[in-house]
RNA sequence: AGCGGGGUGGGGUAGCCAGGAGAUCCCGACGGGCUCAUAACCCGUAGACCGAUGGUUCGAAUCCAUCCCCCGCUACCA
């Protein structure tokens, strides 16, 4: 793939946004970095358009809709609104944004999924389907939940994901429960129409080999298609979404039309400005997807699988994301490890450029982000605020009130072949889609800066050598109007400022990299700059973190205090001397170490009492750490027949309670030796 | 278990694919300087035997083998 510039115009897109919620700073993990890598080559006289829109099909969306007694079509649109308003605030500037809702992606949708079907890419099938009577509608996925058939524990209607981990195909799961309203549910026969996905295995090895983008997207689809490719069910039983044609009752699968909405955009953003969009989606104009790491399995096969099944071009590079934590912790909107861009930095105050330079910079593209509010203060203040805030600032200030113009002054070679090295590495570094370092070479040229105004002493000349004095300061103003261009693209609305106050008065927007090393004209007039980038305080970032920990505490509240899990039903009446044959008695973990090969299990050496600590193998190691077990005092089963679980003999049996998500050991109430019985 | 990604000074990172002299840069710590600037900026110092072990090599953070640990695929996720 041709790299800076491509040598086409390139389409840009960003994974949808679902139109089921508010958007977090997760969702700017990929919006930020894709509008950045935009400006940049825009900035580079490349001819882009960027694209993206609101995902608004799917069983979810009906769910929540009908909870909210809305119709899904009132939920998508107040969702689509809250999106558009935040990425126009924070910024991000697209050149469409609709919704998989548009006439134009029903009618592309439809016009794909009928090529498919000319070609014989699709075939009806009878599967079984679960159906709650109840609520009257039909379970896909994730709705229904049930008993394993290969593990027998408790797996989701596509996958057994707390037993074997295997996928599960419509109506394999058994005992089938409705997961909204907790009724049984029963399989009903359907047709439902295939993809023959698995005919595209060819086409998507040599399509991988080569994809453009980052590596994490390409070897993890690599590593899907090699094994094993099963054909997709395309339809759902469902009112909301695209009608499958012909059948009224089913509408296709969410996944189909989504990824079609980046055609429907670009046709959209085609029909308002009098653009092509076939030359993307017909022909050879580079395509670029953005997207989270977590949907790198649909763009990378079955995107391509489909959109070569239907006759159109293929996207030439996808760019995934890797995934955010919040202050160290695993993004989690139940447990209140989230940050909303709206309620939670935008109406406190914050600027958007500070947290565009705090994605962007923090670490490489792929690679896990931690959001902490603590660094993020941290980053602000010693990189925008100390190198280039108060670079500009120093230099600004200084020519106003000494010159109050741009001075006189010949140009310092040295300072021209710094912008241009610096300006080539950037745009290299957008081009590799690796932002962090763009901004770090960026940030270079500013500490450059910094120096160089330091070791020439302005201040000291401007008494002795008002001309020397001037050429420092004018070669500052350059170095100013280089910084502006190349962070423009990161934190876009301060540098729209500072174009102005180094007198310029274009568009920095629409200006490209080329005028870094265009002299500033000397005699250009300057005002009195303001401060682009203030210091954060500890009592604001004291007070983020507060609403954070509040937010955490309310959410492990309310976790624990409902009941949570569904009440077991009660065992049939036993006799006393069932019970009298269980022996159970005290012990005191002794050892604790977790069991290599194994999530769960933990191997503890316990003190029953006896001159040797018993064996036990435990399943607690999501619950429990094994440095925290030892010397707890807790309740064994001794006389449990010995079993081997991952190879390692257990001669007992821990008791705890069991609450689903949360495990407590029992414990004796009064500090008892071990080997005490219990009755 | 499998597949994929990763383990580099206190934190975060670069380098690894195409092995070579003192292992990069940022933050933090310490010392100094300067005073135009938002107690900012500049200069300097300390600190890592590059997850473990073994191997290939004149030479390995970089290549090979084995092992350990973390993360993702399995959630409300972009």
């Amino acid at each position: 793939m041709p790299n800076i510039p491509f040598d086409k115009a390139v389409l840009v897109t960003c994974g949808l946004p679902y139109a089921n919620g508010k958007a977090h700073v997760g969702h700017l993990r990929t919006y930020i970095p894709a509008d950045i890598y935009v400006r940049s080559l825009k900035k580079n006289s490349q001819e882009v358009t960027f694209v993206c829109g609101s995902d608004t099909h799917g069983t979810p969306i009906v769910v929540n809709a009908e909870e909210l007694g809305i119709t899904p079509k009132e939920l998508v649109q107040k969702y689509h609104v809250h999106f558009d308003e935040i990425f126009k605030k924070m910024d991000v500037r697209f050149d469409a944004f609709g919704t998989t809702d548009d006439e134009t992606n029903h009618n592309r949708t439809l016009d794909i999924v009928e090529k498919l079907i000319d070609r014989g890419y699709v075939y009806p099938k009878i599967i079984e389907i679960a159906y709650c009577p109840q609520c009257d509608r039909f379970l896909p996925d994730r709705y229904v939940s049930g008993t394993c058939p290969h593990c027998e524990e408790k797996a989701r209607g596509d996958e057994c994901d707390q037993g074997c981990g295997k996928h599960l195909e419509p109506g394999e799961l058994r005992e089938p429960v409705c997961t909204i309203c907790q009724g049984p549910a029963e399989y009903k026969e359907q047709e439902h129409f295939f993809f023959k996905l698995s005919e595209f295995r060819d086409f998507l090895l040599e399509h991988l080999e080569n994809l453009g983008g980052t590596l994490n997207a390409r070897n993890y689809a690599l590593g899907w298609v090699k094994q094993e490719l099963t054909d997709w069910c395309i339809t759902r039983n469902l009112e909301w979404g695209v009608k499958f044609p012909g059948h009224d009752d089913l509408v296709v699968y969410v996944w189909v039309d989504a990824p079609i909405g980046y055609m429907a955009f670009t046709e959209e953003w085609a029909q308002a400005t009098g653009g092509d969009w076939e030359k993307f989606w017909k022909g050879d104009s580079p395509i670029v997807h953005f997207i989270g790491g977590d949907i790198i399995y649909h763009h990378c096969i079955f995107w391509p699988a489909m959109l070569k099944g239907a006759g159109y071009s293929q996207p030439s590079a996808v760019v995934a994301s890797g995934m955010l934590k919040i202050e160290d912790k695993t993004f989690s909107k139940s447990r209140g490890y989230v940050v909303w861009v709206e309620e939670d930095y935008l109406d406190h105050g914050f600027h958007p450029d500070l947290l565009r330079y705090y994605l962007a910079s923090y670490t490489s593209h792929t690679k896990e982000v931690n959001f902490s509010w603590k660094i993020f203060q941290d980053k602000i203040n010693t990189e925008l605020v100390g190198v280039l805030g108060n670079f500009l600032y120093r230099n600004l200030l200084f020519a106003y009130k000494n010159f109050g113009e741009i001075p006189e002054g010949e140009m310092d070679p040295e300072v021209i072949d710094k912008i241009v090295s610096t300006t080539e590495e950037v745009i290299q570094a957008n081009a590799d889609y690796e932002f962090k370092k763009a901004a770090d070479i960026a940030m270079s040229l500013a500490s450059y800066g910094n120096s160089y105004f330091q070791s020439n002493e302005p201040w000291k000349l401007i008494k002795e050598d008002k001309d020397a004095c001037g050429k420092v300061i004018k070669n500052c103003i350059q170095l100013a109007k280089a910084l502006i261009l190349l962070f423009e693209p990161m934190t876009p609305g301060s540098m729209e400022v500072a174009w102005k106050q180094i007198g310029m008065d274009s568009d920095v927007h629409e200006e490209t990299y080329e005028q870094a090393t265009v002299a500033v004209v000397s005699g250009t007039k300057l005002e009195k700059p303001k401060i682009l980038f203030t210091k954060l305080e500890d009592d604001k970032i004291q007070e983020m973190e507060d609403i954070s920990s509040k937010r955490v505490k309310a959410a492990m509240a309310k976790e624990a205090g409902k009941p949570e899990v569904e009440i077991e039903e009660y065992k049939d009446e036993i006799e006393y001397d069932d019970f009298a044959k269980l022996d159970i008695r005290v012990g005191k973990i002794i050892i604790a170490e977790k069991i290599k090969k194994s999530k769960k299990l933990l191997r503890l050496e316990v003190d029953i009492g006896d001159e040797k600590p018993r064996q036990v193998v435990a399943g607690l190691a999501e619950y429990y750490k094994p440095e925290e077990m030892v010397g707890k005092t807790v309740n064994v089963l001794v006389n449990l027949k010995p079993v081997k679980l991952c190879g390692v003999e257990s001669q007992g049996m821990l008791l705890a309670a069991d609450a689903g998500e949360r495990v407590s050991l029992l414990t004796t109430d009064k500090d008892m030796g071990p080997g005490s019985c219990i009755r």
